[in-house]
RNA sequence: GUCCCCAUCGUCUAGAGGCCUAGGACACCAGCCUUUCACGUUGGCAGCACGGGUUCGAAUCCCGUUGGGGACGCCA
Protein backbone atom coordinates (compact mmCIF):
# COMPACT_ATOMS: atom_id res chain seq x y z
CA UNK A 1 0.00 0.00 0.00
CA UNK A 2 1.54 3.24 -1.17
CA UNK A 3 1.34 5.97 1.62
CA UNK A 4 -0.51 8.96 1.53
CA UNK A 5 -0.17 11.57 3.91
CA UNK A 6 -1.43 15.26 3.74
CA UNK A 7 -1.66 18.28 5.48
CA UNK A 8 -5.02 20.12 6.06
CA UNK A 9 -4.72 23.89 7.37
CA UNK A 10 -7.30 26.60 7.18
CA UNK A 11 -6.21 29.40 6.10
CA UNK A 12 -5.72 31.59 8.72
CA UNK A 13 -3.41 34.21 7.64
CA UNK A 14 -0.03 32.40 8.04
CA UNK A 15 1.69 28.97 8.97
CA UNK A 16 1.48 28.85 12.57
CA UNK A 17 4.42 26.55 13.99
CA UNK A 18 2.18 23.85 15.40
CA UNK A 19 1.37 23.23 11.47
CA UNK A 20 4.48 23.72 10.19
CA UNK A 21 5.58 20.44 12.54
CA UNK A 22 2.52 18.48 11.80
CA UNK A 23 3.36 19.65 7.94
CA UNK A 24 6.56 18.40 8.19
CA UNK A 25 5.73 15.04 9.87
CA UNK A 26 3.22 14.42 7.43
CA UNK A 27 6.15 15.29 4.66
CA UNK A 28 8.63 13.14 6.18
CA UNK A 29 6.38 10.27 6.92
CA UNK A 30 5.73 10.71 2.80
CA UNK A 31 9.01 10.67 2.02
CA UNK A 32 10.25 8.32 4.21
CA UNK A 33 7.94 5.23 2.35
CA UNK A 34 7.90 6.72 -1.39
CA UNK A 35 4.61 7.38 -0.96
CA UNK A 36 2.98 11.05 -1.20
CA UNK A 37 2.15 14.35 0.73
CA UNK A 38 -1.10 16.34 -0.54
CA UNK A 39 -2.52 19.21 0.36
CA UNK A 40 -5.38 20.30 1.37
CA UNK A 41 -7.11 24.07 2.19
CA UNK A 42 -9.74 23.84 4.66
CA UNK A 43 -11.42 27.11 3.34
CA UNK A 44 -14.87 26.09 4.21
CA UNK A 45 -14.88 29.43 6.15
CA UNK A 46 -15.09 31.70 3.70
CA UNK A 47 -14.99 35.26 5.53
CA UNK A 48 -10.87 33.87 6.59
CA UNK A 49 -10.29 32.44 3.13
CA UNK A 50 -8.76 35.08 1.67
CA UNK A 51 -6.49 34.72 -1.54
CA UNK A 52 -3.62 36.63 0.73
CA UNK A 53 -4.30 33.99 3.64
CA UNK A 54 -3.79 31.25 1.45
CA UNK A 55 -0.77 32.04 -0.42
CA UNK A 56 0.87 32.93 3.41
CA UNK A 57 0.33 29.07 4.06
CA UNK A 58 1.98 28.50 0.72
CA UNK A 59 4.91 30.59 0.90
CA UNK A 60 5.58 29.12 4.62
CA UNK A 61 5.45 25.34 3.26
CA UNK A 62 7.32 26.50 0.31
CA UNK A 63 10.00 28.38 2.69
CA UNK A 64 10.50 25.40 5.13
CA UNK A 65 11.20 23.14 1.76
CA UNK A 66 7.93 21.18 2.07
CA UNK A 67 7.26 20.46 -1.42
CA UNK A 68 3.61 18.96 -2.03
CA UNK A 69 2.37 16.81 -4.33
CA UNK A 70 -0.11 17.80 -7.30
CA UNK A 71 -2.25 20.93 -6.87
CA UNK A 72 -3.63 22.42 -3.51
CA UNK A 73 -6.94 21.16 -3.05
CA UNK A 74 -9.79 23.43 -1.83
CA UNK A 75 -12.28 21.70 0.69
CA UNK A 76 -14.48 24.34 -0.21
CA UNK A 77 -15.06 23.93 -4.16
CA UNK A 78 -15.57 20.15 -2.70
CA UNK A 79 -18.86 21.12 -0.96
CA UNK A 80 -21.09 19.43 -3.73
CA UNK A 81 -19.45 16.06 -2.92
CA UNK A 82 -19.76 16.36 0.75
CA UNK A 83 -23.74 17.24 0.49
CA UNK A 84 -23.96 13.96 -1.93
CA UNK A 85 -22.18 11.72 0.94
CA UNK A 86 -24.65 12.70 3.00
CA UNK A 87 -27.19 12.26 0.82
CA UNK A 88 -25.96 8.43 0.49
CA UNK A 89 -26.61 8.67 4.11
CA UNK A 90 -29.70 9.95 4.80
CA UNK A 91 -31.17 7.34 2.12
CA UNK A 92 -29.10 4.23 4.16
CA UNK A 93 -30.93 5.65 7.51
CA UNK A 94 -27.57 6.58 8.74
CA UNK A 95 -28.58 9.87 8.81
CA UNK A 96 -31.36 12.02 9.70
CA UNK A 97 -33.54 15.38 9.36
CA UNK A 98 -33.23 17.71 12.51
CA UNK A 99 -35.88 20.74 13.01
CA UNK A 100 -34.42 22.30 15.50
CA UNK A 101 -33.39 25.70 15.41
CA UNK A 102 -29.79 27.52 16.71
CA UNK A 103 -31.68 29.18 19.78
CA UNK A 104 -34.19 26.07 20.67
CA UNK A 105 -30.11 24.49 20.57
CA UNK A 106 -28.95 26.85 23.01
CA UNK A 107 -31.63 26.82 25.47
CA UNK A 108 -31.18 22.94 25.51
CA UNK A 109 -27.83 23.50 25.80
CA UNK A 110 -27.78 25.57 28.78
CA UNK A 111 -30.28 23.63 30.62
CA UNK A 112 -27.51 20.91 30.33
CA UNK A 113 -24.91 23.23 31.82
CA UNK A 114 -27.25 24.29 34.50
CA UNK A 115 -27.59 20.77 35.50
CA UNK A 116 -24.02 19.97 35.56
CA UNK A 117 -24.46 17.45 32.41
CA UNK A 118 -22.09 17.95 29.38
CA UNK A 119 -23.98 19.73 26.52
CA UNK A 120 -25.31 17.17 23.95
CA UNK A 121 -28.31 17.21 21.18
CA UNK A 122 -30.39 14.94 22.99
CA UNK A 123 -31.52 13.36 19.65
CA UNK A 124 -35.38 14.78 19.75
CA UNK A 125 -35.72 14.58 15.66
CA UNK A 126 -33.73 11.10 15.66
CA UNK A 127 -37.12 8.93 15.81
CA UNK A 128 -39.74 11.95 15.19
CA UNK A 129 -42.20 11.68 12.33
CA UNK A 130 -40.30 14.22 9.65
CA UNK A 131 -44.02 14.58 9.16
CA UNK A 132 -44.23 16.70 12.37
CA UNK A 133 -41.47 18.96 10.95
CA UNK A 134 -42.59 22.29 11.32
CA UNK A 135 -43.31 24.64 7.85
CA UNK A 136 -40.74 26.56 6.77
CA UNK A 137 -38.16 25.31 8.84
CA UNK A 138 -34.96 24.38 6.83
CA UNK A 139 -33.59 21.19 8.62
CA UNK A 140 -29.84 20.61 9.28
CA UNK A 141 -28.66 16.82 8.96
CA UNK A 142 -27.61 14.83 11.76
CA UNK A 143 -25.48 11.61 11.60
CA UNK A 144 -27.13 8.65 13.93
CA UNK A 145 -24.84 7.82 15.70
CA UNK A 146 -24.89 4.27 18.09
CA UNK A 147 -25.96 5.35 21.46
CA UNK A 148 -24.40 1.87 22.84
CA UNK A 149 -21.34 0.72 23.08
CA UNK A 150 -17.61 2.32 22.83
CA UNK A 151 -15.73 4.04 19.77
CA UNK A 152 -12.12 2.94 19.90
CA UNK A 153 -9.21 4.97 18.28
CA UNK A 154 -6.40 2.66 17.44
CA UNK A 155 -3.92 5.84 17.32
CA UNK A 156 -0.45 5.24 16.44
CA UNK A 157 0.27 7.43 19.18
CA UNK A 158 -1.61 7.60 21.83
CA UNK A 159 -2.55 3.91 21.61
CA UNK A 160 -5.90 2.96 22.12
CA UNK A 161 -8.16 5.19 23.13
CA UNK A 162 -11.94 4.93 23.67
CA UNK A 163 -14.60 6.64 24.69
CA UNK A 164 -18.18 5.32 25.48
CA UNK A 165 -20.86 6.19 22.95
CA UNK A 166 -23.13 7.81 25.57
CA UNK A 167 -20.65 11.02 25.44
CA UNK A 168 -21.05 11.56 22.09
CA UNK A 169 -24.12 12.87 20.26
CA UNK A 170 -25.80 13.03 16.80
CA UNK A 171 -23.70 15.77 14.87
CA UNK A 172 -24.42 17.90 12.67
CA UNK A 173 -22.91 16.55 8.80
CA UNK A 174 -24.89 19.37 6.85
CA UNK A 175 -26.35 22.48 7.63
CA UNK A 176 -29.82 23.83 7.23
CA UNK A 177 -28.23 26.27 4.38
CA UNK A 178 -26.66 22.66 2.80
CA UNK A 179 -23.56 23.49 3.00
CA UNK A 180 -21.38 20.93 5.24
CA UNK A 181 -19.54 20.60 8.88
CA UNK A 182 -15.91 20.55 9.09
CA UNK A 183 -15.83 17.05 10.43
CA UNK A 184 -18.24 15.65 7.43
CA UNK A 185 -15.75 17.32 4.95
CA UNK A 186 -12.55 15.89 6.59
CA UNK A 187 -14.03 12.68 6.48
CA UNK A 188 -14.99 12.92 2.76
CA UNK A 189 -12.01 13.94 1.61
CA UNK A 190 -9.46 12.04 3.18
CA UNK A 191 -11.28 9.05 1.92
CA UNK A 192 -11.75 10.73 -1.58
CA UNK A 193 -7.90 11.69 -1.80
CA UNK A 194 -6.86 8.06 -0.50
CA UNK A 195 -5.14 8.63 2.48
CA UNK A 196 -3.65 6.18 4.41
CA UNK A 197 -2.02 7.82 7.64
CA UNK A 198 -3.51 11.04 9.01
CA UNK A 199 -0.99 12.56 10.98
CA UNK A 200 -2.24 16.01 12.84
CA UNK A 201 -2.45 17.65 16.50
CA UNK A 202 -3.83 15.86 19.01
CA UNK A 203 -6.38 18.66 19.48
CA UNK A 204 -8.38 16.56 16.87
CA UNK A 205 -8.26 13.51 18.94
CA UNK A 206 -11.36 13.64 20.20
CA UNK A 207 -12.53 14.68 17.05
CA UNK A 208 -11.79 11.19 15.93
CA UNK A 209 -14.57 9.61 17.68
CA UNK A 210 -16.73 11.17 15.20
CA UNK A 211 -15.02 11.21 12.43
CA UNK A 212 -14.84 6.99 13.04
CA UNK A 213 -18.45 7.26 13.34
CA UNK A 214 -18.60 8.92 9.68
CA UNK A 215 -16.31 6.28 8.53
CA UNK A 216 -18.67 3.00 9.80
CA UNK A 217 -21.70 4.77 8.74
CA UNK A 218 -20.34 4.80 5.51
CA UNK A 219 -18.85 1.79 5.22
CA UNK A 220 -15.74 2.99 4.69
CA UNK A 221 -11.94 2.17 5.82
CA UNK A 222 -10.59 4.66 8.43
CA UNK A 223 -6.80 5.25 7.53
CA UNK A 224 -3.93 4.96 10.24
CA UNK A 225 -4.17 7.85 13.17
CA UNK A 226 -1.50 9.67 14.65
CA UNK A 227 -1.64 12.36 16.91
CA UNK A 228 0.66 14.13 17.51
CA UNK A 229 1.00 16.15 21.07
CA UNK A 230 0.73 20.19 20.56
CA UNK A 231 3.75 22.53 21.56
CA UNK A 232 3.27 24.94 23.57
CA UNK A 233 5.20 28.28 24.90
CA UNK A 234 8.35 28.56 26.69
CA UNK A 235 5.86 28.73 30.15
CA UNK A 236 3.92 25.73 29.15
CA UNK A 237 0.93 27.01 27.74
CA UNK A 238 -0.74 26.98 24.58
CA UNK A 239 1.24 28.76 22.34
CA UNK A 240 0.12 31.99 21.25
CA UNK A 241 1.00 34.95 19.49
CA UNK A 242 1.17 36.50 23.60
CA UNK A 243 4.78 34.26 23.05
CA UNK A 244 5.69 36.14 20.45
CA UNK A 245 6.53 34.31 16.88
CA UNK A 246 3.83 31.89 15.99
CA UNK A 247 4.32 32.01 12.23
CA UNK A 248 6.67 30.52 10.50
CA UNK A 249 7.39 33.72 8.05
CA UNK A 250 8.43 35.17 11.22
CA UNK A 251 10.70 32.95 11.70
CA UNK A 252 12.33 33.25 8.53
CA UNK A 253 12.01 37.43 8.94
CA UNK A 254 14.25 36.40 12.67
CA UNK A 255 17.49 35.14 10.55
CA UNK A 256 16.49 31.39 10.93
CA UNK A 257 17.90 28.83 8.31
CA UNK A 258 14.59 26.32 7.06
CA UNK A 259 17.23 23.47 6.82
CA UNK A 260 17.62 24.68 11.12
CA UNK A 261 13.49 25.02 11.64
CA UNK A 262 13.27 21.59 10.64
CA UNK A 263 15.85 19.98 12.25
CA UNK A 264 14.09 22.02 15.31
CA UNK A 265 10.83 21.12 15.21
CA UNK A 266 11.82 17.41 14.12
CA UNK A 267 13.32 17.24 17.36
CA UNK A 268 10.30 18.50 18.96
CA UNK A 269 8.49 15.63 19.59
CA UNK A 270 9.88 13.49 18.06
CA UNK A 271 13.76 11.29 19.02
CA UNK A 272 15.73 9.26 17.25
CA UNK A 273 18.36 7.84 20.24
CA UNK A 274 20.75 10.39 20.85
CA UNK A 275 20.92 12.04 17.59
CA UNK A 276 20.61 16.07 17.94
CA UNK A 277 21.83 17.34 14.37
CA UNK A 278 19.91 15.64 12.06
CA UNK A 279 19.86 16.54 7.80
CA UNK A 280 17.05 16.51 6.57
CA UNK A 281 17.91 13.56 4.20
CA UNK A 282 18.73 11.59 7.62
CA UNK A 283 15.33 12.68 8.62
CA UNK A 284 14.06 11.12 5.77
CA UNK A 285 15.50 8.15 6.39
CA UNK A 286 14.69 7.90 10.00
CA UNK A 287 11.59 9.04 10.64
CA UNK A 288 8.61 7.05 11.66
CA UNK A 289 5.43 7.29 14.17
CA UNK A 290 7.18 5.62 16.84
CA UNK A 291 9.79 8.22 17.63
CA UNK A 292 6.71 10.47 18.28
CA UNK A 293 6.39 11.70 21.86
CA UNK A 294 2.95 11.35 24.13
CA UNK A 295 3.73 14.67 26.13
CA UNK A 296 3.18 18.54 24.81
CA UNK A 297 6.75 20.00 24.28
CA UNK A 298 7.67 23.42 24.94
CA UNK A 299 9.40 25.61 22.35
CA UNK A 300 13.20 26.68 23.20
CA UNK A 301 14.56 29.17 21.35
CA UNK A 302 17.81 28.71 22.88
CA UNK A 303 18.00 25.24 21.31
CA UNK A 304 16.56 26.84 18.00
CA UNK A 305 19.16 29.71 18.26
CA UNK A 306 21.79 26.67 19.27
CA UNK A 307 20.87 24.50 15.57
CA UNK A 308 20.68 27.88 13.46
CA UNK A 309 24.49 28.47 14.76
CA UNK A 310 25.40 25.20 13.41
CA UNK A 311 23.64 25.25 9.76
CA UNK A 312 24.98 28.52 9.16
CA UNK A 313 28.31 27.66 10.01
CA UNK A 314 27.69 24.76 7.32
CA UNK A 315 25.87 27.40 4.96
CA UNK A 316 27.40 27.72 1.62
CA UNK A 317 28.87 31.40 1.97
CA UNK A 318 27.21 32.15 -1.63
CA UNK A 319 24.25 31.38 -0.13
CA UNK A 320 24.49 32.93 3.23
CA UNK A 321 25.79 36.40 1.01
CA UNK A 322 22.30 36.33 -0.83
CA UNK A 323 20.17 36.13 2.39
CA UNK A 324 22.27 38.33 3.91
CA UNK A 325 22.28 40.78 1.23
CA UNK A 326 18.45 42.46 1.45
CA UNK A 327 18.85 42.88 5.35
CA UNK A 328 21.62 44.63 5.25
CA UNK A 329 20.46 46.75 2.31
CA UNK A 330 16.91 47.59 4.27
CA UNK A 331 19.72 48.72 7.08
CA UNK A 332 21.63 50.95 4.99
CA UNK A 333 18.46 52.08 3.01
CA UNK A 334 20.43 51.68 -0.14
CA UNK A 335 21.22 48.67 -2.46
CA UNK A 336 24.74 47.12 -2.34
CA UNK A 337 27.31 48.04 -5.01
CA UNK A 338 29.54 45.08 -6.81
CA UNK A 339 32.57 46.12 -4.47
CA UNK A 340 30.88 46.48 -1.10
CA UNK A 341 29.06 42.75 -2.38
CA UNK A 342 32.35 41.46 -2.77
CA UNK A 343 33.63 42.76 0.35
CA UNK A 344 30.89 40.69 2.67
CA UNK A 345 31.41 37.75 0.67
CA UNK A 346 35.62 38.36 1.59
CA UNK A 347 34.07 38.85 5.49
CA UNK A 348 31.70 36.42 5.78
CA UNK A 349 34.33 33.59 6.92
CA UNK A 350 35.30 35.75 9.61
CA UNK A 351 30.95 35.93 11.18
CA UNK A 352 29.96 32.71 10.30
CA UNK A 353 31.33 30.79 13.48
CA UNK A 354 29.78 34.26 15.51
CA UNK A 355 26.34 34.57 14.85
CA UNK A 356 23.47 32.74 15.29
CA UNK A 357 21.04 34.84 12.81
CA UNK A 358 20.76 35.64 9.32
CA UNK A 359 20.16 39.02 11.69
CA UNK A 360 23.14 38.97 13.69
CA UNK A 361 24.80 38.81 10.49
CA UNK A 362 23.72 41.66 9.68
CA UNK A 363 23.93 43.14 12.12
CA UNK A 364 27.60 42.64 12.80
CA UNK A 365 28.21 43.35 9.29
CA UNK A 366 27.09 46.50 9.29
CA UNK A 367 30.62 48.18 10.08
CA UNK A 368 32.15 47.50 6.82
CA UNK A 369 29.58 49.53 4.96
CA UNK A 370 29.29 52.52 7.75
CA UNK A 371 30.67 55.84 6.17
CA UNK A 372 33.03 57.71 7.87
CA UNK A 373 33.52 58.84 10.76
CA UNK A 374 31.99 55.82 12.14
CA UNK A 375 30.41 55.81 16.27
CA UNK A 376 31.70 53.82 18.18
CA UNK A 377 29.57 52.36 20.71
CA UNK A 378 30.46 52.77 24.31
CA UNK A 379 32.76 49.90 25.07
CA UNK A 380 34.98 50.84 21.88
CA UNK A 381 35.03 55.06 22.79
CA UNK A 382 36.29 54.02 25.83
CA UNK A 383 39.21 52.00 24.49
CA UNK A 384 39.87 55.33 21.88
CA UNK A 385 40.93 57.52 24.53
CA UNK A 386 44.80 58.29 25.79
CA UNK A 387 46.94 54.96 25.62
CA UNK A 388 44.33 54.17 22.72
CA UNK A 389 45.26 56.80 20.62
CA UNK A 390 49.02 56.29 21.13
CA UNK A 391 48.35 52.67 20.24
CA UNK A 392 46.86 54.00 17.18
CA UNK A 393 49.63 56.49 16.29
CA UNK A 394 52.13 53.84 16.24
CA UNK A 395 50.27 51.16 14.77
CA UNK A 396 49.33 53.67 11.88
CA UNK A 397 53.13 54.35 10.83
CA UNK A 398 53.66 50.82 10.60
CA UNK A 399 50.95 49.93 8.75
CA UNK A 400 51.20 53.39 6.28
CA UNK A 401 55.18 51.50 5.57
CA UNK A 402 53.70 48.10 5.29
CA UNK A 403 54.37 46.70 1.69
CA UNK A 404 52.22 44.23 1.93
CA UNK A 405 48.77 44.13 2.90
CA UNK A 406 47.82 41.08 4.27
CA UNK A 407 46.07 39.53 7.10
CA UNK A 408 49.39 37.45 7.99
CA UNK A 409 51.73 40.29 7.15
CA UNK A 410 50.23 42.96 8.72
CA UNK A 411 49.79 40.42 12.10
CA UNK A 412 53.17 39.77 11.81
CA UNK A 413 54.10 43.51 11.94
CA UNK A 414 52.35 44.29 14.96
CA UNK A 415 53.14 40.98 16.82
CA UNK A 416 56.93 42.40 16.47
CA UNK A 417 56.10 45.70 17.80
CA UNK A 418 54.30 44.13 20.80
CA UNK A 419 57.47 41.76 21.77
CA UNK A 420 59.62 44.57 20.88
CA UNK A 421 57.37 47.22 23.22
CA UNK A 422 56.79 44.59 26.13
CA UNK A 423 53.54 44.43 25.14
CA UNK A 424 50.66 42.09 25.39
CA UNK A 425 48.79 41.91 21.89
CA UNK A 426 45.36 42.30 23.26
CA UNK A 427 46.66 45.98 24.28
CA UNK A 428 47.33 46.80 20.82
CA UNK A 429 44.59 44.90 19.04
CA UNK A 430 41.56 46.22 21.00
CA UNK A 431 41.93 49.55 19.74
CA UNK A 432 42.42 48.86 16.36
CA UNK A 433 39.64 46.65 17.04
CA UNK A 434 37.82 49.95 18.31
CA UNK A 435 38.92 51.93 15.66
CA UNK A 436 38.40 49.99 12.88
CA UNK A 437 34.43 48.40 13.81
CA UNK A 438 33.52 50.78 16.22
CA UNK A 439 33.26 47.67 18.51
CA UNK A 440 34.82 45.47 20.80
CA UNK A 441 33.95 42.35 18.92
CA UNK A 442 34.35 41.31 15.90
CA UNK A 443 35.87 39.40 13.37
CA UNK A 444 39.54 38.42 14.10
CA UNK A 445 40.96 41.87 13.64
CA UNK A 446 43.80 41.56 10.93
CA UNK A 447 40.81 39.48 8.84
CA UNK A 448 39.01 43.14 9.41
CA UNK A 449 42.47 45.26 8.18
CA UNK A 450 43.20 43.17 5.05
CA UNK A 451 39.43 42.93 3.73
CA UNK A 452 39.04 46.67 4.84
CA UNK A 453 42.05 47.52 2.39
CA UNK A 454 44.70 50.37 3.31
CA UNK A 455 43.19 53.53 2.71
CA UNK A 456 39.81 53.00 4.57
CA UNK A 457 42.23 50.99 7.59
CA UNK A 458 44.36 54.09 7.90
CA UNK A 459 41.34 56.40 7.10
CA UNK A 460 39.48 54.84 10.03
CA UNK A 461 42.57 54.60 12.49
CA UNK A 462 43.40 58.85 11.33
CA UNK A 463 39.42 59.34 12.51
CA UNK A 464 39.52 57.55 15.51
CA UNK A 465 42.78 59.30 16.75
CA UNK A 466 41.11 62.81 15.74
CA UNK A 467 38.33 62.35 17.29
CA UNK A 468 37.56 64.06 21.07
C1' G B 1 -18.65 20.96 34.85
C1' U B 2 -18.22 16.23 31.71
C1' C B 3 -15.06 13.31 28.71
C1' C B 4 -10.11 12.27 26.63
C1' C B 5 -4.73 12.51 26.77
C1' C B 6 -0.08 13.31 29.21
C1' A B 7 3.91 13.34 33.33
C1' U B 8 12.49 11.57 33.30
C1' C B 9 17.54 17.49 34.64
C1' G B 10 15.26 24.71 33.67
C1' U B 11 14.17 22.96 28.16
C1' C B 12 14.19 18.93 24.18
C1' U B 13 14.82 13.92 24.87
C1' A B 14 17.22 8.35 25.56
C1' G B 15 15.01 4.56 28.50
C1' A B 16 10.11 -1.54 26.27
C1' G B 17 11.37 -4.90 34.77
C1' G B 18 17.70 -6.18 36.31
C1' C B 19 22.39 -3.33 31.08
C1' C B 20 20.65 3.00 35.54
C1' U B 21 25.68 5.08 40.30
C1' A B 22 19.35 7.30 34.99
C1' G B 23 22.57 8.58 29.09
C1' G B 24 22.77 12.65 25.24
C1' A B 25 21.74 17.76 23.58
C1' C B 26 20.56 23.01 24.63
C1' A B 27 21.07 26.54 28.48
C1' C B 28 24.17 27.68 32.79
C1' C B 29 29.19 27.49 35.50
C1' A B 30 34.59 26.52 35.29
C1' G B 31 39.28 25.13 32.60
C1' C B 32 41.86 24.92 27.87
C1' C B 33 42.51 27.37 23.00
C1' U B 34 42.91 32.73 21.87
C1' U B 35 44.09 39.69 19.47
C1' U B 36 38.01 40.49 21.20
C1' C B 37 33.67 37.71 20.76
C1' A B 38 32.60 33.28 19.04
C1' C B 39 33.80 28.33 17.20
C1' G B 40 36.19 24.06 19.16
C1' U B 41 37.52 21.15 23.37
C1' U B 42 37.63 19.23 28.69
C1' G B 43 35.01 19.02 33.14
C1' G B 44 30.86 20.47 36.41
C1' C B 45 25.70 21.62 38.10
C1' A B 46 20.95 19.51 37.46
C1' G B 47 15.84 14.98 36.80
C1' C B 48 12.49 9.71 37.18
C1' A B 49 5.84 14.88 40.36
C1' C B 50 3.68 12.47 44.94
C1' G B 51 1.43 8.16 47.51
C1' G B 52 0.15 3.20 47.44
C1' G B 53 0.54 -1.59 45.28
C1' U B 54 2.59 -6.00 41.91
C1' U B 55 7.65 -8.23 41.83
C1' C B 56 13.45 -11.30 44.37
C1' G B 57 13.98 -6.55 41.66
C1' A B 58 10.18 -0.65 39.10
C1' A B 59 11.98 5.46 35.79
C1' U B 60 9.71 1.28 33.24
C1' C B 61 3.53 -2.59 35.08
C1' C B 62 -1.34 -1.40 38.06
C1' C B 63 -4.36 2.07 41.17
C1' G B 64 -4.98 6.79 43.32
C1' U B 65 -3.52 12.02 44.12
C1' U B 66 -1.58 16.34 42.18
C1' G B 67 -0.17 19.08 38.06
C1' G B 68 -0.41 20.20 32.73
C1' G B 69 -2.82 19.92 27.95
C1' G B 70 -7.03 19.00 24.80
C1' A B 71 -12.25 18.37 23.37
C1' C B 72 -17.24 19.40 24.32
C1' G B 73 -20.65 24.90 18.10
C1' C B 74 -25.52 24.74 12.19
C1' C B 75 -16.08 27.21 13.88
C1' A B 76 -12.18 24.90 11.53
Amino acid sequence: MTVVTRFAPSPTGYLHIGGARTALFNWLFARRHGGKFLLRIEDTDRARSTQEAVDALLDGLSWLGLDWDGEAISQFARKDRHAEVVHQMLERGAAYRCYCTPQELEAMREEQRAKGLQPRYDGRWRDRDPAEAPAGVAPAIRLKAPQQGETVVHDRVQGEVRVQNTQLDDMILLRSDGTPTYLLAVVVDDHDMGITHVIRGDDHLTNTFRQLQIYHAMGWTPPEFAHVPMILGADGAKLSKRHGATGAEQYREMGYLPEAMRNYLLRLGWGHGDAEIIPTEQAIEWFDLEGIGRSPSRFDFAKLDNLNGHYIRQADDDRLVALTLPLLEKRLGRPLSEDERALLARALPGFKPRVKTLVELADGAMFLFAKRPITPDEKATALLTGDGKIVLRTLSDLFASAKDWTAASLEQVVRDHAEASGQKLGKLAQPLRAALTGSTVSPPIFDVVEILGRSETLARMEDAEKAP
